[in-house]
DNA sequence: AGCACGCCGACT
DNA sequence: GTCGGCGTGCTC
């Protein structure tokens, strides 16, 4: 008997849903098939058995069925609105996220819990948090934001809600941003929780990942899972609680492939699986606290557990020429903060939140900057390499002894890295041993583990580093932190740019005297009366908040209103030209007739506009109402086929403008 | 995204 | 001649 089946194939195309047929065996909604593809092979997934369709080509076979694999109905149900809401083909969704079928994975470790008793009580507005979230874990759906400053014991409350689904027989999906947080949390779950605990991560093999799919779909006892963004598509059954930590963070969108934001998906998760979702972070992203903070599902804790006072914040003012010495990018203020830090046998942090020596070479007498053959970006220079690099491609090239254009011999270093300043402060203090922590120095997890390590130990004094020293670490001996070259990232052209300062200072001001009350953060700028600035410094967070939140409705950004990027790409500008703007006379005649509340911007070309010798442009969409926006993009795609070298992407509620 | 077809320039 | 670079069209 010949049965009819609707395929969602695992290629771009559009339709993305075709129709087989198949004989051999009964086929379910979910089930993995091989299928010929043109003339290849491709894989799908089985949407639908449906009656022989009346076309006059004849059908194609199904190969056969994948075993080893399927995706059960809640995870297609999530798929399926993944493919509507990002505009990304089913099929491809479905095969990005699933692991390679093996035929014998090796055995999968795991961290079995020691049940042991907490080791101490909530605090009052840690326990207050935890029983009215936990009066609600049976009630479906249900979302929470736990707002906790750095060190206010968010893990504590996360811990006991976790012990208490585990006990109803449910699973736990722990959401973080980075793997480099993994290790902090494992040990404390271990010690109080029962079951067993699995981690989730870009480093795992890809038989750990085959073999973790495995053993969900078939675990019946209640796990607790520890994972990274990509972790959300677990098929853990008996799902009974998601918790996403730092769920303002950046890492959570991916940017390759369909660009989802996984806190999104996680909160869809939990709306589809009808359990609860906890959000929590420091320093929440603004579409979650207009979300919530007006609802009952909004928790503030304003102190430290340890009763530790939040840090001193200095604003070191540099807007005066004298500041600046002999020792450039450092003043003369941060320089005595340092010093008071080695006099006192204190720890110190110096972050800056860019790498290498000098931003870009510039040549004093023409004005000369070097350039990225391949890409439309300034070269950055490394000073132990002794190479102009590209941050975009794989160019390099030496740096020359003077300016190809003029012969010039005074060629200027411009902006700064931590590699400079590592040199700078080892100059200045020649004693000192100074460590960075940045992604040049540190490539694998080890040599981070490593880095950490002489840290804690006491063999490094002063440690300088990115980002990769913002998140979650736990310092014993640090009292004071250095913050370096903030001021930069707030002149993006990208209306989070305040946003994402206020985070990240935030985020590096929680190293600062976790063990002490002589916590003190100094940041060197030359904006000083910038609100982000002040407020940080008065400890008026909440101002910040409420008038980042304002200023956002005023000007009709995020969260007040809902965006959409379309990127264009060509090796060839004139074509990319041609194409924008025939794509811009379509979208505006499909918004003229059916949605006026759209606003269209573009075509412009990105920050960013040629890497690797593509060219890319773009469009942004802008409306109050998402449907509007997905309606507009569903009608341009529809009638929409890109000429010869044009490809094109979608970007729903985009985080970074590029 | 693949894969094949077909058109053109350039090399033993 | 024919090899290969790349534009074009198609996938139930």
């Amino acid at each position: 008997m010949e049965v009819f089946y609707q395929v969602a194939v695992n290629a771009p195309i559009k339709p993305n849903v075709l129709t087989y047929k198949y004989s051999d065996k009964n086929l379910q909604r979910g089930d993995l098939v091989n299928i010929p593809l043109g003339r290849r092979k491709e894989k799908g997934i089985i949407l639908e058995q449906v009656p022989e369709p009346n076309v006059e080509f004849k059908l194609k076979e199904i190969e056969g069925q994948i075993e080893g694999l399927r995706i059960n109905d809640p995870l297609l149900e999530l798929l399926v609105w993944m493919q509507s809401y990002y505009h990304y083909p089913l099929g491809k969704l479905v095969f990005d996220i699933l692991p390679k079928v093996l035929k014998r994975p090796r055995e999968l470790n795991f961290y079995k819990g020691n049940n042991h008793q907490f080791p101490f009580d909530l605090n009052e507005p840690q326990n207050e948090i935890y029983l009215k979230i936990r009066k609600e874990l049976s009630d479906g759906f249900q979302r929470s934001l736990i707002h906790g400053v750095t060190g206010s014991g968010k893990t504590a409350i996360y811990l006991r809600l976790i012990k208490d689904v585990n006990e109803l027989g449910k699973s736990v999906l722990f959401l973080l941003p980075e793997i480099n947080l993994t290790s902090q949390f494992i040990e404390s779950f271990q010690e109080v929780l029962e079951t067993k605990i699995y981690t989730y991560n870009s480093a795992i093999s890809n038989s750990d990942r085959f073999g973790l799919w495995k053993v969900l779909e078939d675990e019946n006892e209640p796990v607790v899972i520890i994972g990274v963004r990509s972790s959300i598509f677990l098929p853990i059954r008996n799902l009974g609680m998601i918790i996403v930590d730092e769920e303002h963070d950046g890492s959570f969108k991916q940017d390759d492939r369909c660009p989802y934001h996984a806190r999104d998906v996680a909160i869809k998760r939990a709306a589809v699986e009808k359990i609860p979702v906890v959000l929590g972070s420091a320093t929440p992203s603004l579409e979650t606290l207009k979300a919530t903070q007006s609802t009952d599902s909004y928790y503030v804790m304003k102190d430290r557990v340890s009763g530790a006072k939040k840090p001193e914040i200095v604003l070191l003012d540099m807007r005066n020429e004298e500041d600046f010495g002999d020792h450039w990018p450092l003043g003369k203020r941060s320089i005595t903060v340092i010093q008071d830090a080695l006099e006192e046998k204190e720890q110190l942090l110096i972050f800056i939140n860019r790498l290498g020596f000098s931003s870009f070479i510039q040549c004093k007498s023409c004005g000369h900057q070097f350039f990225c053959l391949n890409c439309s970006t300034p070269l950055k220079y490394f000073k132990r390499k002794n190479k102009l690099t590209c941050q975009h491609c794989t160019y390099e090239e030496p740096l020359p002894g003077e300016c190809p254009k003029c012969g010039s011999l005074d060629l200027l270093h411009r902006g700064f890295g931590t590699e400079k300043i590592a040199e700078v402060v080892s100059g200045l203090f020649p004693e000192a041993r100074v460590g960075r922590f940045d992604r040049d120095e540190i490539k694998t997890h080890n040599a981070l583990e490593q880095r950490l390590n002489e840290f804690h130990k006491g063999e490094i004094d002063i440690l300088i580093g990115t980002q990769m020293l913002s998140k979650g670490h736990n310092f014993r001996r640090v009292n004071k932190v250095l913050i370096l070259g903030t001021d930069s990232q707030l002149s993006y052209p990208d209306f989070r740019s305040q946003e994402k300062v206020f985070q990240m200072v935030s985020q590096v001001s929680g190293r600062a005297g976790r063990y002490s009350d002589k916590g003190k953060v100094y940041i060197q700028t030359l904006l000083p009366s910038l609100n982000v600035y002040q407020s940080i410094q008065l400890g008026k967070e909440d101002e910040f908040l409420k008038e980042e939140l304002s200023l956002r409705e005023s000007v009709q950004y995020p969260p007040f209103a809902r965006i959409v990027t379309i990127y264009f790409s060509s090796r060839f500008l004139k074509n990319l030209e041609n194409e924008t703007l025939a794509v811009q006379r379509d979208l505006m005649a499909v918004k003229e007739k059916a949605f006026k509340d759209v606003e269209i911007f573009g075509p412009m070309a990105c920050m960013l506009e040629k890497r690797a010798n593509q060219f890319t442009w773009q469009f942004m969409l802008r409306s109050e109402n998402v449907n509007s926006l997905h309606n507009l993009l569903n009608t341009f795609e529809n009638n929409y086929k890109p000429s010869s070298s044009i490809s094109y992407k979608i970007d729903v509620d985009p985080q970074f403008f590029t």
